[in-house]
DNA sequence: TGCTCTGCTG
């Protein structure tokens, strides 16, 4: 029986204003809160402000649907200044800057209020996360005029937005006219000259802080962290008297940035409460560093604890699946993304899921997901040609990129990247070629060595082999192994013994531990029927003592 | 009379 029945049963007799504010505070739902509203309507309290004001931050802590805290609000006759910066903090946290001060203004014609010191630290902190300089400027001069300058509240969010507005010499100036700060008031200050990109000077003030609690030591370890000094980051972690949840996530997610998931893991191992933050920055750290099947592993080892994946977590999953490239294991993690509440429109779950379906060989799915995406950007374009391309459906990838040009997106060298390769490996030696020819006249992007080793494959295989030589000579990038064993299988292909020699010396040069470069010229010889060098070629293997790593596939 | 505001993590 739910806490509200035993209460409707004596529906008869109104519930005490006392009552009702208890009922209130062990709300945990938008949904219980429902239920509580129509005792406050049979008690005749709709126009209580104390409980109105009481049920609307309620509300906007548990949704973020303006609707009904404004219907509730517009019902009182005259809203006090409790009720008015409860409204204006809700539009802040979960509207736009416009609607936020629209409210505002309302508040400010409104009969016998004026804002006070409480009504303006949300709508700066708005300000400062849409960096809307212009109107927090505004506000600071209302806050002047209103005499609220002196708080400590409107003080630290000033500080916040001019140093996330990178105008540093303002936010300066309202710290140093403070008549009181707190640990906030600092922090702000030193997370402002962090991200102004001064650390000696945010350190200066760390260091002359008479009182320092955990989220200062937090702020000061991520700028280290966001400098790549992960020196300083852990210097001051293991110095600091006390830490928690978000302390040992900054940390993790450097070590994961740099790509040391073995100290990350070992602190992950230590925090005794993980949140999902946590989870996230280790699942993702070792899904971007390679890992995929740790990642998997920690997302089946998080199923066991308290924490609920999140869409971070699963785009993670989603990533780490389509390395693998395991179509069992993207089947199930589809079926439950479409089972679940995430909002699959959203571009980067929509592109994950593309990535994932196009990676492990469900092309039709990939193809159905990436029709139904709202809008398509680079990103998810370059997905489905990736797809393609690895499923040898180089025609399509190349009628997709005409397509991704014909509704106005610009290629980057990425995109370039992947439409290269899907020609190289589909044989499409004219278009290749086309694209390479576009990429630097028309896009003005320099070949990198990925573009020129795909324009080598292209060539070599058209039999221009002395070409693509020439290029691998004169490109101005150094050529990385990739273009020189690419070339070597043009010569295989087309039977050329002398060029077949000289590519393979250099490509053993690079590479003298893999075995693919010795049993590529091996093949030419044999080709050639030069069978003494056949088998002097698997002599040298065998003398080396390398193995040829059998090719192996996930799908 | 009570209730409303600021800084650090994926």
């Amino acid at each position: 029986m739910s806490l509200f029945c035993r209460y409707s049963c004596t529906f008869s007799r109104p519930l005490s204003s006392a009552s009702i504010l208890s009922l209130l505070r062990r709300c945990k739902t938008i949904r219980s809160l429902e239920q509580v509203h129509p005792h406050i309507i049979h008690k005749g309290c709709e126009q209580d402000a104390f409980l109105i004001t009481e049920f609307i931050s309620l509300c906007i802590a548990f949704s973020s649907n303006l609707s009904y805290p404004t219907s509730l609000f517009e019902r009182i006759t005259q809203p006090n200044i409790y009720l008015w910066n409860t409204l204006v903090k809700g539009y802040c946290r979960h509207s736009s800057l416009t609607n936020s001060f629209w409210v505002f203004s309302r508040m400010k014609v409104a009969l016998d209020v004026t804002p006070d010191k409480y009504t303006f630290p949300p709508l700066i902190k708005n300000c400062a996360n849409s960096l809307a300089l212009r109107e927090g400027r505004v506000l600071h001069g209302l806050i002047l005029r209103c005499g609220t300058d002196c708080d400590v509240f409107v003080g630290s969010s000033l500080i916040d937005f001019y140093g996330k507005c990178k105008e540093i010499q303002c936010a300066r100036q309202v710290f140093d006219g403070m008549p009181v700060r707190n640990e906030v008031s600092w922090t702000a200050m030193i997370v402002g000259y962090l991200n102004y990109g001064d650390p000696a000077e945010a350190k200066n003030l760390f260091d002359g802080m008479a009182k320092r609690n955990v989220a200062s030591w937090n702020a000061m370890i991520s700028g280290f962290v966001k400098l790549g000094n992960l020196k300083s980051a852990r210097h001051l972690f293991d110095e600091m008297p006390e830490r928690n949840a978000v302390s040992y996530t900054t940390m993790i997610d450097g070590y994961a940035k740099a790509g040391d998931m073995e100290s990350a893991r070992m602190l992950f191992e230590q925090l005794v409460e993980k949140d999902i933050i946590s989870w996230s920055a280790l699942i993702s750290g070792y899904a971007q560093n390679g890992q995929p099947t740790e990642a998997i592993q920690m997302f089946y080892r998080m199923q066991f604890s308290s924490v609920k994946p999140d869409e971070f977590i699963m785009v993670s999953l989603m990533s780490a699946c389509s390395q693998l490239g395991c179509l069992e294991l993207a089947k199930t993690i589809d079926s439950n993304m479409h089972g679940s509440s995430f909002d699959l429109r959203r571009v980067h779950i929509a592109a994950a899921l593309v990535d994932m379906n196009a990676k492990c060989g469900n092309m039709d799915r990939a193809s159905t997901l990436f029709e139904e995406m709202p809008t398509r950007d680079i990103v998810s374009y370059c997905s489905m040609m990736q797809g393609l391309s690895i499923h040898g459906r180089g025609l399509q990838a190349v009628a997709l990129f005409d397509r991704m040009l014909k509704e106005g997106l610009v290629p980057d060298s990425i995109a370039f990247t992947v439409i290269l390769t899907a020609c190289s490996h589909a044989g499409l030696v004219e278009e290749g070629c086309r694209y390479f020819d576009s990429m630097v006249n028309e896009y003005s992007l320099e070949p990198s060595p990925e573009h020129y080793a795909c324009l080598v494959d292209l060539l070599g295989r058209s039999g221009k082999l002395k070409t693509a030589y020439e290029l691998l000579n004169s490109m101005p990038v150094k050529p990385h192994a990739g273009a020189w064993g690419a070339l070597l299988g043009a010569c295989k292909l087309h039977c050329d013994l002398e060029l077949g020699e000289e590519v393979a010396r250099r490509l053993i040069e690079l590479e003298p531990l893999n075995a693919c470069n010795y049993v590529l010229l091996s093949d030419i010889y044999a080709a050639a029927n030069k069978w003494l060098d056949v088998s002097l070629m698997r002599l040298q293997i065998r003398e080396r003592g390398l193995r040829k790593v059998p090719g192996r596939s996930w799908v």
